[in-house]
DNA sequence: AAAAGCCCCTGGATGC
DNA sequence: TGCATCCAGGGGCTTT
């Protein structure tokens, strides 16, 4: 599910009204991916400060120590004053004078991990991989060049490892590469210079209108009020295999790479 | 170091 | 209707 513009829509959707909150109570559902890392009880009381993004992790600053969370494939967050009673796919809800934030997630990829801070071991184990922020000051087009040439794989996987650029999942890939005109399977190394430019500003661009569209809702994501994206209306190539380019007409063409579907179209996007 | 495969888990769509 | 198979927005870990 979520990539860069669905968890950016989310965090704008309850950072908010849950800024200042107190933590009154946290309850724990079926595993996650890995434990909390904490007693729930050892939350009671602290303050949620803010709610920062990181790549696709959500910070939720606290006033000791900062709760990771990420959605993984399925999860999505829901925050309210009352939220319906909890259901079998609910695995955290963090209760506070303020509302309640809860993660569904029925494939259980998505975690919720206490760190005391950004600087201990679980938090930067997580975070320190992560390549740079595609929106904002921090994406800095020589550093995106002379990553690219260094790699020999395939593009599209290039940009999925996000360890170069983060936030670029499944979708936006594809929709980037077809913006750039830069077929998936060719390899990062090969691009010029002008090509990777044009691909580093279509990230930039793609993710920015999904951003301002609430998101991609294929089948579940919704923000933390419940609103679904539209972004997937715009979608040039992605789930889009066997239709007509909607800019020439050629076959949108579907093939697996790293066990991932890949959509482009064979006339736009160059080897 | 980088690349390729496997795996975690549930549910929906499709085919027989 | 029932059952098997495949697929899904992510990414860590292990092996080459």
């Amino acid at each position: 599910m979520p990539e860069l513009p669905e968890v950016e829509v989310t965090r704008l959707s309850f950072a908010d009204r849950i800024a200042g909150a107190q933590i009154e109570s946290v309850c724990i559902g079926k595993p996650l991916r890995w434990p909390l890392n904490c007693q729930p009880e050892d939350l009671q009381g602290l303050r949620v400060l803010g709610v920062r993004r990181r790549g696709k992790y959500l910070l939720l600053d606290l006033e000791r120590g900062l709760l990771l969370l990420h959605l993984g494939m399925s999860g999505s967050l829901s925050y309210g004053l009352h939220l319906p009673a909890a259901g079998v796919h609910d695995h955290f809800e963090l209760r506070t004078n303020q509302g309640s934030l809860r993660l569904n997630d029925p494939r259980r990829f998505g975690a919720v991990v206490y760190a005391t801070a950004e600087q201990d071991a679980v938090a930067q184990k997580l975070l320190d991989k992560l390549g740079m922020e595609p929106l904002g000051e921090g994406f800095d087009l020589q550093l995106f060049q002379a990553g690219l040439a260094r790699r020999q794989a395939p593009i599209k996987q290039v940009l999925l490892a996000g360890d170069l650029v983060v936030g670029v999942g499944n979708i936006y890939a594809s929709e980037a590469l077809f913006l750039a005109g830069i077929r998936p399977t060719t390899r990062a190394s090969r691009l010029s210079r002008p090509r990777a430019a044009r691909l580093h500003q279509a990230i930039r661009d793609v993710l920015a209108r999904a951003v301002a569209k609430g998101g991609s809702t294929l089948r579940d994501f919704s923000n933390a009020n419940g609103d679904m994206g539209h972004f997937q209306l715009e979608a040039m190539v992605y789930g889009r295999a066997g239709q007509a380019c909607k800019v020439c007409e050629s076959t949108v063409r579907l093939i697996r790479q790293g066990q991932r579907s890949t959509f482009f179209c064979p006339t736009c996007q160059k080897p």
